[in-house]
DNA sequence: CCAACCTTGACACAGCTTTGATAAGGTTGC
DNA sequence: GCAACCTTATCAAAGCTGTGTCAAGGTTGG
């Protein structure tokens, strides 16, 4: 159960030392350190470089990609910002009168209002 | 209600017509077209393009953030699996001893993998 | 005490993103 | 029918990302 230093951590997972320090960098895999400031690689660790590198081939997505899922996990006033502009777009109104329109516009704004102050969880259909 | 041409969507939102044509192309804002092509921008694409530009500005983020963002609430299989490697991210565990931290690391990863296979709404504590 | 690690920091380069400018051509309204 | 729009497509520049490499210096273990 000895923790891996750098090096070894890179070798182990098939990321080189300089992505390992960018990957903590970007806060997404912080290992601990010794007394001196050698990082230390556990299982736990291990395992997560593993399986962020599946996730990153198998979804063609980046890194600093999954460092914004984690700041959006960590920053509430983002996510809420975000999660609420994206709401507004339902889809998009086929060929209706303008008023019709304009009332439908108000209403979602509403919906988004309300679920915005009592924040109660939302549910994703599936 | 009469809808806007390009040009003066952007000068009433502080976009620049090549802007608006690039946030279409990455999916965060797609106005209705006339029969020859022409974008046409409603009071709801108005309101979003300046929201937007408020989103932006007051978190740091970027149009790709946004875009990602909306990629992760329309890829269900891509949010699952962001949102289950972030999981598996709680705390660092201080100094226990290498059995204990095994097992909290497994049972960390059962409980993973409890919370994908029984797919129920997540709860996210205020 | 020295080889072989580790640390941070800097320079660098390829490739992608963001944004502007420009070209070639269709639409519209007077 | 022409001025003033619109469309798409392309070239281009500026900036960011991901990655390598090197330097100057600390740590460690025989």
């Amino acid at each position: 159960m000895e923790a891996l230093t750098i090096h070894e951590a890179a070798q182990t997972t098939g990321w080189t030392p300089r992505m390992l320090r960018y990957i903590e960098r970007i806060g997404l895999i912080e290992p601990a350190r010794t007394e001196s400031g050698y990082r230390q690689y556990g299982a736990g660790e291990l395992q997560r470089l593993r399986t962020l590198r599946e996730l990153l081939a198998e979804h063609e997505i980046g890194l600093g990609d999954v460092a914004f899922a984690l700041r959006l996990r960590r920053d509430e006033p983002l996510s809420g910002a975000v999660d609420s502009w994206l709401e507004a777009e339902p889809q998009r109104p086929e060929a209706v009168s303008a008023d019709e329109w304009l009332r439908w516009e108000q209403e979602k704004h509403a919906r988004i209002i309300a679920a915005l102050t009592t924040n109660e969880t939302m549910e994703t259909a599936a």
